[in-house]
DNA sequence: TTTTAATGATGATTTAAATCACCATAAAAT
DNA sequence: ATTTTATGGTGATTTAAATCATCATTAAAA
């Protein structure tokens, strides 16, 4: 888990960068080039891929599966920043505004993801306008939602806040009303800055309220209406 | 305030753009180029740059002055994301990952501004790799910012957070330990997440500690390292 | 298999900070 | 010049949510 070097068989290796994607804006050659600075990962669930503070060599582009990028650690207490699925990158930001990791990342499930070696990403933006845009254009995205979320945490209360990490769920992470969540109740917490507690005390509001169906870790969103509305008066 | 458009004189706004700093990656003939999308602008204290939701069209790079980049507004409540100052860029995200503003600004002293067309800085990137690269750099620093302000928002409770505001401005804004902020109680307020009465009691504490020295809005640290550690145990 | 640890859940208690209610200046606006 | 509005400041009260305590259940480790 920590031999993020070159894949040993080069044909192999030079067919992990996707065609598709982000990836659609590089050549071929490209491609090729930047394929030799990756290496492909499995990583079980509670694996850490990178902590806070480590000398930060690579980022992360994910295949499939779901990590946490998570920061803090005051004891045991964490913010979760955001969850990263399939098709996103993962430490852009530390990969091209600081020399450690600013955050952490774990796997919330089995995840297959890309190591790619920051160095090689960097070449091949400064030699494609293009590519540069849509790296620009997914840290403009970054930007906003964790403004967004800072707003969110400022200004909502708990009903808001659960209601923003249902629709999170429904929109962003699993696209649909019903889903099975892979977090616990304190990594749900986390998303949204609370105590497992008060996450479970709202959750059982919000079924009593016939708002959701909840039962363990499966979830339907009953009334899209609603949690919409809570969200947005906070 | 609102006519954003082309300098007439066009040898005049050939030499809006600065050679130094983040322009520095351009060619003569970029910065002529990018020049004409560019007007000089001067803002008074409390004139309003953009505001949320509004398209956006420009952004902005600040020549002198500070301004605040603020979001939300339910009622009069508004988060106050950062301040910009002389050298910085605002409204970066909006310009290249959502069709409006996705926050708004405003001037808290005299600022003297570049708006740049967003669409003429787009062309400028795609075809100078390592300017986007340093582009790439800024937003990457603007998300750990964020990040942090995020974790900060999050697990400090007032006074970790209002030393935290006093290590911003003594580091980031006003680069001393003796400072005279042009913020209102209000406006500090809202850069850390609280109310004013709540912060003016928390300064008071400070003052009675013999942390800081403090009369209006004349501020001086006494106790760099005071400050630190109640930053750091939050 | 049995022990140990992590998770989910509920009720009682505490607490940090918001809100509310003022008042005194200071700054704008008329 | 004088009314009006914004700001700075303080004390009393309220409140949302954290913390604490406890227990059942599930998962992991020995």
């Amino acid at each position: 888990m920590n031999d993020f070097g070159l894949n040993s068989e080069y044909r192999n290796s030079q067919d992990l960068i996707p065609g598709d994607g982000i990836f659609n804006y590089l050549t071929r050659d490209e491609r090729v080039k930047l394929s030799m600075g990756v290496t492909l990962m499995t990583f079980e669930r509670q694996d850490i891929l990178f902590k806070q503070n480590m000398p930060s060599d690579h980022l992360v582009y994910v295949i499939s599966g779901l990590l946490k990028v998570y920061s803090g650690e005051r004891g045991s207490r964490v913010v979760c920043i955001k969850l990263s699925g399939p098709g996103t990158f993962v430490a852009l930001s530390s990969a091209f505004a600081s020399n450690v990791y600013v955050n952490s990342a774990a796997a919330i499930e089995k995840t297959v993801a890309l190591m790619i070696r920051k160095e090689s990403l960097k070449e091949i933006v400064k030699g494609n306008g293009m590519f540069a845009v849509s790296i620009i254009n997914l840290m403009g995205k970054e930007i906003i939602d964790v403004s967004n979320k800072l707003v969110a945490f400022t200004m909502k209360q708990l009903p808001g806040r659960v209601a923003d990490l249902l629709r999170y769920f429904s929109e962003e992470v699993f696209k649909s009303n019903k889903f099975t969540v892979s977090l616990t109740r304190q990594e749900m917490a986390e998303l949204i800055g609370t105590t497992k507690e008060s996450l479970i005390r709202t959750l059982n509001e919000f079924k009593n309220d016939k708002i959701i169906r909840l039962e363990g870790k499966n979830i339907e969103i009953l009334s899209t209406d609603l949690i919409k509305v809570l969200s947005e008066i906070g």
